[in-house]
DNA sequence: CCCGAGGCTGACAACGTTGTCCAGGCTCTA
DNA sequence: TAGAGCCTGGACAACGTTGTCAGCCTCGGG
């Protein structure tokens, strides 16, 4: 007996597939796909025949199949950061939303925030042929993806712009939320204020210190070197620039964050300090408002950055092809009590 | 011109396949095919040949063939509640990670709590032949997977047992936590606490609820029915519970809230009120230190529970069967404040 | 010089499904 | 009653890949 009967015996553990069905119901192949797929024509006694024979075997359609056989997964492929980072989770909800509106599956993946993770998923994906992707960059040339725009897959990067390819684009107004935040602090009266963010490479980074530095220029406030602090994101360094900034020869009186964790840490560095400070962070975080002041954010709107970047997504899939756009959402100043507070000297 | 060669020009956009390569290296089909995989027994310079015409054509081998011919996805899926909610993040990535660590991709989606949309995501991820699922069930009636199980799928349930069928569950101790943090409270001297929590039928919150009752009960204190709050999630009705409990003419001095939703909107209550009333919460939340006062919890290790399940289906997936398990892991039970506050009548 | 061994290569079938197309039986009309 | 047309059902190829197997070629030893 050839291997390969044994083999194709036990496939699947035993799964039962269309012909045994129509072997059951004695019906022909195409009928069982007819009923399974609630196509026409097929005789009510018929339909009965193999519904029953389905049951009873436990037959599932195998859909790998059914791709390789219609070209299109309805699936698609979403590559963010970090799953357990809070700023994702309404986002990739979001996202699945829409694809469960297109009938479409989600298939996702983190990239911790390494280039050659983020791309390594992103070609899996290609090969599993999703319909097309949501990518929340991690590296900054995303050549290597040409082949497959060519190829039709879809594709919208979110958050941040992707690199040295033409593609559609979501995300917040970070130039603008920054800079508003920080003219916030300045209408307060502050005129020493600190920065600490990511590295400026990181698009979302570079564009948020933008904003920092235009509010305070059209303020005239000239910006000391001492008070901005770039490519700093873990605790234990976030903890050491606010210090720094607060205790120098001219100390803060107020500190912008460039992002939620970056927040989260100053909060804990301001808590333990006696002088209060003013802070205004970017993105918002859970119970803010619960804290003493409560925390004043600029808040981006996670959930509509997902819906917008899946629908257009599915907008390229179902139409005719558009030219890449960049869409920027506004994001909302949510004043609680830490962005209120007067400078202190 | 047939139909058929139009369409299958444009599939997957023109999407170049093994044979066009073959064609354009002037080799057999099966030698790229070897190439693709890295098998042994091609020419250096038959390699090379192989190889630049495939970053010539940009191809990139199609999945859903090699599974159709494979039998395995070399993907997981994983149905859980809310991918928005803060305790699935951590527990999707852990689950992310170890599926990475076997080579395998993650589809997953959210069931809304809706039993229905559950069993429909659980049986679309099998129409997709996934190798294994990890599910956080919604309803209680699993029978629909009986013949996914005898065909192999391999399954771990989360957070909640399967409802009438055999399968491995990795849950917290609820129980165990709830009487602690209960008794925590007694040992603080309360005796009139509140309870809030979700609907009995939900698995957890019925275990949390006995482990209320038995704290109680191990303390000797007959619990009034005033004091005990199911069924209750959605934030309007948590904070009627909240102050019936603490205005009523027996009114509690401490509660014990049955999930993290249930924790914040009590905070919030309790920020209102004059009166200190001590408070446990199950589940963690973020910045729970930094609140005034800290808030006490049991907190489950999310992902100690994600890693667990994962594991413990690529070893159903690796090797032997085994007889399916029940796996319980520890709660801590964290003091900052909020727990141990004084009964204040 | 011949033979066997071993290394490369490619032809072919199969995976499970769906689109196409045709056959046979039926009804309806002239 | 014959013919046209409709309805139902099934045979067959194709999707892109991988496992099997057989053929060719080279090389070394007898």
């Amino acid at each position: 007996m050839p291997q390969t009967h044994l083999r194709s015996a036990t496939r699947y553990g035993n799964r039962p597939t269309m012909k045994d069905v129509a072997a059951r119901a004695g019906v022909g192949l195409k009928t069982v796909s007819r009923v399974v797929n609630g196509e026409p024509g097929v005789t009510p006694e018929t339909e009965r025949r193999v519904q029953e024979a389905i049951d009873a075997l436990g037959f599932r359609r195998n859909d790998s199949a059914r791709v390789l056989r219609k070209g299109r997964t309805a699936s698609i492929g979403l590559v963010l950061e970090d799953l357990a980072d809070p700023f994702y989770g309404p986002l990739s909800r979001a996202v699945e939303e829409v694809a469960r509106a297109h009938g479409a599956l989600l298939i996702n993946g983190s990239s911790a925030e390494d280039p050659d993770r983020e791309q390594e998923l992103v070609l899996a994906l290609c090969a599993r042929r999703v319909d097309g992707l949501v990518v929340i960059p991690a590296g900054d040339d995303h050549r290597y993806l040409e082949p497959e725009l060519k190829a039709g897959v879809a594709t919208v990067f979110v958050d941040r712009p992707a690199g040295h390819i033409e593609a559609d684009v979501v995300l917040s107004d970070n130039f603008g939320g920054a800079r508003d935040g920080v003219a916030h602090l300045i209408a307060q009266g502050h005129r020493r204020i600190g920065f600490i963010g990511d590295m400026p490479r990181i698009h979302t980074a570079a564009e948020r210190l933008r904003g920092y530095r235009a509010a305070m220029e059209d303020a005239g406030i000239p910006v000391a070197d001492p008070w901005m602090s770039l490519g700093v994101t873990d605790p234990e360094r976030v903890r050491r620039a606010a210090e720094d900034m607060l205790s120098g020869p001219d100390p803060v009186t107020a500190i912008f964050a460039g992002n939620n964790r970056v927040t989260v840490t100053v909060i804990r560095v301001l808590a333990e300090h006696s002088r209060r400070v003013a802070l205004v962070g970017f993105d918002d975080i859970e119970l803010a408002d619960l804290l003493q002041p409560g925390v004043t954010v600029v808040a981006q709107d996670a959930a509509a950055i997902g819906r917008t970047a899946a629908e257009r997504l599915f907008r390229q899939l179902d139409g005719s092809p558009v030219a890449p756009e960049r869409i920027e959402l506004p994001t909302r100043l949510i004043t609680r009590g830490s962005g209120e507070l007067p400078p202190a000297d």
